[in-house]
DNA sequence: GGATACACGTGAGAC
DNA sequence: TGTCTCACGTGTATC
């Protein structure tokens, strides 16, 4: 009530609001795409609903990268060395599987065999009963550049 | 100022207050985990601050996804020791250019073909003489399993 | 007893 | 025209 003491909170007040403001429009307003209502009520509205979708996407992200492994099968391509000619015939009847969802090696894998390789947990299962674990490759790569040594599966011959 | 239409503006009033208020206290800070102060400016701040790391978590999820599977295409070459006895020497060729960097795989290579990813950029190149840095693939091995490309390189066809 | 945060009623601008 | 939205100053509660 006192004029001073009056003073000093209508100050102290606005410093308030002033605040608030600048937050609501222009911070939170700034990281909302498609924002067309710039009245409170809307801008508070659709801050929650998006990060409600920015949760979603995220969880599903992460969710398709480590459970939808499945899906993005890596393939693996093998060239075998060793058999000039007939066997490369021979070759590709073992790898044809090459089921997965991933990118194909460009132009390599014309002739040459698939082999899928699949993820589980922190091993990389290839084939036939070859199993990577990724421990194994990143000791390995861990060794500066590395080669990388790997189970090659050959139809008949069980690499390990 | 007429006091019919004054009491309406008070009730007018009072219905946004409350509506901004709800969707306030209620609806955006429920979204926002770790809230502590619960003043206006602060859940606004916060609010900001979590959309930002939400986005940028999404870029860097959508990032390592697409770039490290599809883009970042790791090839792997798989150098088959051509079968039994024989097979080393041939193999001697088809590996021989592993310029890489590459230490060889001491002992486990004995039976087991050999790998060489060389990366280039952000994609690893496979064959022959390639190289790769093991810090990329460390990088990716440590994000849980990523899909490795992988090719298996023969000696006489080179690959690419 | 000062500092902080809020809700309220009210006037005014925008469409 | 009314309707909507906002900023303001003020009273008040909590620490």
């Amino acid at each position: 009530m006192a004029p001073s003491y009056g003073q000093d909170h209508i100050i102290v007040e606005r410093k308030r609001r002033e605040k608030i403001n600048q937050r609501f429009i222009i911070e939170l307003s700034s990281v909302i795409p498609g924002l067309k209502k710039m009245n409170k009520a809307s801008i508070l509205y659709d801050a929650t609903r998006h990060v409600k979708e920015l949760q979603e996407k995220i969880k599903e992200l992460e969710a398709g990268g480590r459970n939808g492994r499945s899906n993005e099968t890596v393939v693996v391509v093998v060239k075998r060395p060793c058999l000039h000619g007939a066997a490369a015939a021979s070759d590709g009847d073992g790898s044809s599987l090459s089921a997965s969802s991933g990118t194909r090696t460009p132009a390599a894998n014309k002739q040459l065999p698939e082999i899928e390789v699949q993820f589980s947990d922190k091993s990389v299962m290839v084939e036939e009963g070859f199993t990577i674990t990724a421990e194994d490759i990143a000791r390995r790569l861990n060794s500066v550049l590395l080669p990388v040594h790997s189970s090659c599966s050959s139809p008949d011959e069980t690499g390990k």
